[in-house]
DNA sequence: GCGCTTTCTGAAAGCGCTTACATCATTATA
DNA sequence: TATAATGATGTAAGCGCTTTCAGAAAGCGC
């Protein structure tokens, strides 16, 4: 903090109130009480001086940041918008701050080595994807309280906060063959790894089969959850004149490439070919045609992954598994109208 | 930082390489040289303990936090995406921590008090309406480096960041004008006092003037560049019978809620009216019609004001002003195919 | 009046690190 | 050979706050 005038520390509180900086500290933080008189003069001098303590030095004295970091892979995707705001107000309404850190790509050394974890923060919320195995294993190790998000670890308990992937999956591939008939649906996969896609992935697989429909490996495709990588994936398949009347797009993000693929090649959306998605974005109702997709509690995601980290770093347990249900929303890109 | 398992200091660094612990410090920032051998030992200690330092005693030692505070309004609007990626990236780039708050509501305590200052960061980069001007004023006048961004304070010197907004205003609404003949234009406006939203109604009356037009108060309603409450605005414009054949409608977030309140009541978009919003968010390419707007160069706003910013934090001379291009994107909304 | 308990406050230690100043050893120069 | 300069390292102070421990005063019961 380079500022040129010195902003007003505890001393000077202490010295105006005419008490010593614990009066001053206890007053702060309501931990032993103060005589009324005594608390008057204290806030009076706060006020007056404008005093601001030191984030900085109450973390080194007390051993507690009151801060919750948060490590995300990206953030530009249309999912991180409402689960941002869910973090952001649950962790307000909690009284802590938030850091929020994007590790970036996969080489980032950002994931082995995050500027967030138990030097500045009381706790960390982890979305899958964005932190190495190994660190995640050393803040653990650490005590450090770490809450996952759609994503979950073998050998150790962390509490994770994920969707009803699968399910979700199951039953939106389920309405594209038992309500429109569609045969050949293609699966686009999310980045490798990922552990949504798998589940997705395998809810896909589990509908098809439960239609008497095979498993083809030629309508599996990476899209990655990226809307540029799913427009390059379907575009190939088209010219490769692979035959297809829908596609489940794995996100609301690809099916943005998607769309753009299909409409390129002049396919009709969803007289051709019907497109779903998965999460339920916000720009999803105001696509042309509006989007069938699944949604995904994304907000609330981010809310119950603040609260049981909170829990954790109160001393309380925390669940082991937060399971949050999704929900078919049927709208026209299927071909529902 | 609770944690049961005490995480290594720099003392415990120092005992295993057989140096004071001033040695240690030097050889984690560069700042004396240390020689070849001992700089050897240091780090293999550090390694070997998997030592990470403590963030509030470098702060509180340094008197620098290496983070940047960022106070947004909210959050969930598609506008912050590529915006907060910008910033990330760049004070990423710049070697900074990235601390973000939400202020929320204009009666928050936050915007009076926020959790973010002096006290916590090396400087703020301030967003239009998430702040008060008092705030504004104390911590300017403590030195604290800041940088507005979609916003300009009268009185004192804070460097700013922001777009050509009456200019792209001013284009999209001639385009409306001239190219497709439209005579009763409606304009959204933003939030009170935003000062974005001043600027385009200012663009949007002078294109009106420059084409013989008259300003029609009854034509000038509240967004509040949110989609609910525009919906709700022209819903209620057309249950007034009010003959409009356009709509300006200040922001894409609130083109959502115009093209909602317009096809609930049958009118085709944009052969009833036209439709036409500013920004250029993610998604209004893919929008039913793709959405003509004014590119808002967001996530270069962002980038730009890092920069300054970090400038500042050097002690470096800042830009008082920094205007950042608009450009009209013409798309099918306005009736362009 | 005496002893014990409770309440309130101040002094001091210390959180983990940075860095100024002092010291020592080595090298270069007169 | 003696002196000065340079480089590397250690000691100690202190950043701004929290909290433990000690002491004083007041109140209560016998």
């Amino acid at each position: 903090m380079n500022t040129p005038n010195r902003p007003p520390t505890i001393a000077d509180v202490a010295r105006q109130a005419g008490v010593s900086i614990a009066t001053v500290s206890r007053v702060l933080n309501g931990s032993t009480p103060v005589v009324g008189e005594t608390a008057e003069r204290v806030q009076e001098a706060i006020r007056a001086l404008k005093y601001v303590p030191r984030t900085a030095a109450r973390v080194l004295a007390s051993r507690r940041t009151n801060t919750i970091g948060l490590l995300l892979p990206e953030i530009s995707d249309a999912f991180f918008s409402p689960m941002l705001r869910g973090i952001e107000a649950a962790a307000r309404e909690a009284g802590f701050d938030l850091l929020i850190h994007v590790t970036g790509e996969p080489s980032s050394a950002s994931r082995a080595h995050p500027p967030l974890g138990e030097h500045n923060t009381d706790g960390l919320l982890i979305f899958t994807d964005s932190l190495e195995a190994d660190e995640i294993e050393r803040l653990h190790m650490l005590g450090l309280p770490l809450v996952l998000m759609h994503q979950s670890v073998a050998g150790y308990e962390i509490p994770t906060i994920t969707i009803e992937n699968k399910d979700g999956a199951f039953r939106i591939v389920d309405h594209l063959i038992k309500v429109h008939g569609r045969r050949r649906i293609v699966y686009l996969r999310g980045p490798e790894r990922h552990e949504d896609s798998l589940w997705r992935e395998r809810g896909y697989c589990e509908a098809l089969e439960a239609n008497g429909l095979p498993v083809d490996e030629e309508l599996i495709r990476v899209g990655a959850f990226d809307r540029q990588t799913a427009e390059a994936a379907v575009g190939e398949m088209i010219a490769r004149g692979v035959d297809f009347d829908a596609v489940f797009s794995g996100d609301d993000e690809s099916a943005l490439g998607v769309f753009t693929a299909l409409q390129a090649a002049g396919r009709r959306i969803p007289d051709d070919v019907a497109v779903v998605g998965f999460d339920d974005v916000p720009f999803a109702p105001f696509l042309a045609p509006a989007l069938t997709t699944v949604r995904a509690p994304i907000e609330q995601v981010g809310r119950e992954a603040v609260r049981q980290l909170v829990r954790l770093i109160r001393g309380e347990q925390a669940e082991a598994l937060t399971l949050l249900p999704t929900e078919v929303i049927v709208r026209n890109s299927c071909g529902c109208k």
